[in-house]
DNA sequence: TATAATAACAGTAATCATTACTGATAAGGA
DNA sequence: TCCTTATCAGTAATGATTACTGTTATTATA
């Protein structure tokens, strides 16, 4: 369903979403929004998220069962560290060398690219 | 833990997912297997496949809470179509075509790049 | 500004893929 | 052949997400 009404949770998720530069989970994000809407609902969160990222205005970024959700919808690439586990934006490739504007972020070992849309056969029966 | 003897389960897992071209969700992968195994349990296959991704003989497909599996460990970009939900191999870009071998398979409409590795606090501190 | 229709909510139960556990089986070295 | 223990089958537990139910609050209209 589209958004159709405002409401401060939702005003309240994607402000704390925009003022941020991890990546949290759902429930990062929940504890988060917590602080300043006490009683939130985590399906309230997960009705809201979900919705936005309908309309474009969140980006889901997939990591197995726990996806991470960013403010930021240009898409762009990212960088997961396999061993604390948080995610960074990643800007460019530099041999095997990750760069975040002027910083070295990781050592990069492996990747996974999966591109979204729609296959031949799906576009012939639409 | 490393794997230290063969076991025809193992054997079958591997040897099914090499000789196929798609590529299964876990319970796909199961249900297949089971024609050479009938007994064979879930839990076995989902161990066999977090060890032999380990060691690096099969590729785990990030893809939601439904991961998918690969025998062709070369990391290799892929196209999940958004409406069947069919994932194929995605070999080259083209403006917003994308070519597998000399066939067009599907449109970009989006993407997700994930690197995987370490990042540089954590390789300071191992 | 009041009223009414219903989107959105809080709280909670259900779902479902995956992981963990337990006792039995079998690989492979001695 | 015997023994150690990796691996197994079967099943219970986990945990993120989704669905459901009754309540609240947004917003169009009178």
């Amino acid at each position: 369903m589209a958004i159709e009404r405002r409401s401060k949770q939702r005003e309240a998720i994607i402000e704390n979403l925009q003022s941020r530069y991890d990546h949290p989970t759902a429930m990062e994000l929940y504890l988060s929004v917590r602080e300043v809407i006490p009683n939130l609902s985590l399906g309230t969160l997960y009705r809201n998220l979900s919705q936005l990222e309908e309309c474009g205005m969140v980006l889901r970024i997939p990591d197995g069962a726990n996806d991470r959700f960013d403010g930021n919808v240009n898409p762009h690439a990212h960088f997961k560290c396999s061993d604390c586990g948080k995610v960074y934006d990643l800007m460019s490739f530099k041999n095997d060398t990750v760069t975040f504007s002027d910083e070295i972020v990781g050592y990069v070992t492996n990747y996974s690219l999966m591109a979204f849309g729609m296959c031949k056969n799906c576009n012939k029966s639409n």
